[in-house]
DNA sequence: AACTCGGGGCA
DNA sequence: TGCCCAGAGTT
């Protein structure tokens, strides 16, 4: 298991590597945060953000989602991967912030996990991202990172994976930490073929080291 | 823990 | 063509 020093070397290598590394969804407006990460589930950013281009245009508030029909705003979100199921969703979440929150997206992960279609992963980005509420989102990406690297344990479930992350992780870097690792994830350390013989933390990597080894075996 | 939803991107 | 993708909900 990686200390924390080596895990902020881990940051800072990927930082270098990654020095745009902002983080697509990074929206100011918390209701259209909600929406285009909700909409991200299984599919691409670059997907996402050609269609809530359009979207948010048309879309401003949740009675903008709610005046429209069900098929008009299915038509709209059409181009993505379960849209379907994600335009109810996107009417029901509405819906209830009309309702329970004055229209407002709620700050907690607790209140934000009870919106359909907000699981986990969704209620820590809006709350980390939009509300610097104390929560790191931990994706594919940053999963397979961690316990490549040595940050956490493989059987690590994905809370535990979140709670090692929060432990040690300064408060102060945890939002970035998830894009930096998402980078690094999604365009180097991938999940079908890592770039072991050119990465700068093969040295302390765990998974690094032995696929190095199996590689020259063969 | 395992399954389903699902169109687009990529090899 | 076949396989995967910045997940969530249900069983």
């Amino acid at each position: 298991m990686l200390n924390k020093k080596q895990i902020r070397y881990c940051l800072d290598t990927m930082k270098k590597m990654f020095p745009e590394a902002k983080g697509e969804l990074n929206h100011s407006n918390p209701f259209e945060l909600v929406i285009a990460v909700l909409l991200s589930a299984q599919c691409t950013d670059a997907l996402v953000n050609r269609v809530t281009e359009d979207l948010f245009k048309k879309y401003k508030t949740p009675e903008d989602y709610l005046s429209v029909s069900l098929e008009e705003l299915q038509q709209d979100i059409r181009s993505i991967g379960l849209y379907r199921t994600k335009a109810k969703n996107i009417r029901k979440l509405c819906q209830v912030l009309l309702d329970d929150y004055n229209g407002e997206v709620p700050r907690t992960k607790a209140e934000l996990m009870k919106l359909a279609g907000v699981g986990r992963k969704t209620a820590n980005v809006v709350a980390s991202i939009a509300f610097n509420e104390p929560a790191i989102a931990v994706d594919t990406h940053v999963e397979r990172v961690s316990k490549r690297l040595g940050i956490c344990r493989w059987k690590d479930s994905v809370t535990e994976v979140e709670e090692t992350l929060m432990i040690k992780v300064p408060r102060e870097e945890w939002s970035e930490t998830h894009h930096r690792m998402i980078f690094f994830g999604r365009y180097h350390c991938k999940a079908r073929n890592p770039n072991c013989p050119e990465c700068p933390l093969l040295d302390l990597c765990r998974e690094g080291k032995k696929r190095m080894k199996r590689a020259e075996e063969n």
